[in-house]
DNA sequence: GCAGCAATTCTGCAATCGTATAATTGGAGC
DNA sequence: GCTCCAATTATACGATTGCAGAATTGCTGC
């Protein structure tokens, strides 16, 4: 026998398609986009590169998958705190806030694959569209749980807010991720509750101390 | 003559040099890094191919020095905006802000090719330290600029205050740049200059509703 | 266990990539 | 205006890329 094929698994669609995703993702977290190549992609999800194009008719299309499930998985990530949490207002924020500043969330892996991205998003009508839903859902839960506080304030206020809070978040989970050995443990999470309390008014830090893990106990 | 070669002009190294890094930074811009090809660059800025070599031993060697290019201007084009401004130290921050939350700071294509380096960040040393050094260097301003607030703090607070409205100051460059028709014309300098006031305790508007460009004026 | 279908592999192709190097030519110095 | 060197063009090469279609094979229903 001189051709010896490949033995395989049949595996179901809904499998196959999280396997391709899980290997695009890990590739341009690790790599950026350009080692996403299909071949490789292919090779890490244990399957000929031919696949691909029978799950995803093409690779973008394979890429525009890889992209809305991290941003999903991010902000369920985040979202998945407020279960842990208590009822108060500004313990619910500053559960979420925390959260959004910390693994598995705060990471340079996730950074990395989200930036592999951006330069797709800017050409792309559709992964923009991903982009913009993930931002505003993400901005949605922020603004929800700002509502709640004990404040008066309009709905033009509100907006405001969950923009700038959820700027804040954003870039501290950036440069927390990408410097984070110039960043004392907890530091990241204090200022973020610090800056967000500043911005609303309100005191998160007073509600919250046990969020907090600064791995010393500073005077 | 069947063999017309393509009549050029000598220039200086540093005229072609920046040239290329222009030609590069703006086809990053326009469509991703994918796009800036060797040919596509060369053709760009009006040379062929094979010149890059001559200039820059690798393709590498020549987005970076892009990307060097892109951080160094970025923090200076925020800086020169201190020229034009008052003395009073609210007036300065406050241009200082305003200037990296509208163009051309804000930009789409500066996001794009920022980002598309963020992987070489992660596993390029040399990489990391420009990343770096631009980052402290522009907070550094920053902080410079808080400190002379008519307030006290001392080093630790500002240190604190200066990572928090840098923070919230990338956040919105990033989602302003990439989502720029989701917000309003003015929006993003209006929340940076009330979020970075909130979290120093000064009101920037109040001082400074000169550099604000709403284009409407809502009553 | 046998048929048949679809999941999967395999092979190939045209395009494009970055790089290397030889062939030219513009322009400065004399 | 001639010389000569470096700036620039031109050409070529090997590798890789996304994509397509034919060939195979694992699995399901009987």
């Amino acid at each position: 026998m001189d051709t010896a094929r490949r033995a395989y698994r049949r595996e179901s669609e809904e499998t196959r398609r999280a396997d391709l995703v899980a290997a695009t993702q890990g590739l341009v977290a690790e790599g950026g986009a350009e080692a996403a190549t299909v071949r490789a992609i292919a090779a890490r999800a244990g399957v000929t590169a031919g696949l691909i194009r029978h799950y995803f008719q093409t690779k973008d299309e394979l890429i525009r998958a890889a992209y809305r499930s991290l941003m999903d998985d991010m902000t369920a990530k985040a979202s998945a705190a407020l279960a842990g949490a208590g009822a108060l207002p500004e313990e619910r924020l500053a559960a979420f806030v925390a959260a959004s500043l910390r693994p598995p969330v705060l990471d340079i892996g996730a950074v990395v694959l989200w930036a592999g991205y951006m330069h797709k998003v800017r050409s792309d009508a559709d992964l923009l569209a991903v982009h913009e839903a993930a931002y505003l859902s993400y901005r949605d839960v922020l603004q929800g749980l700002i509502a709640t506080l004990p404040r008066t304030a309009d709905a033009a206020q509100l907006r405001s807010e969950a923009i700038a809070c959820n700027a804040v978040i954003d870039g501290l989970w950036l440069e927390g991720s990408i410097l984070s050995h110039s960043f004392d443990k907890g530091e990241i999470v204090t200022i973020g509750l610090r800056s967000v309390g500043a911005i609303l008014g309100v005191n998160l830090l007073a509600h919250c101390s046990m969020l907090l893990d600064t791995g010393k106990t500073t005077a």
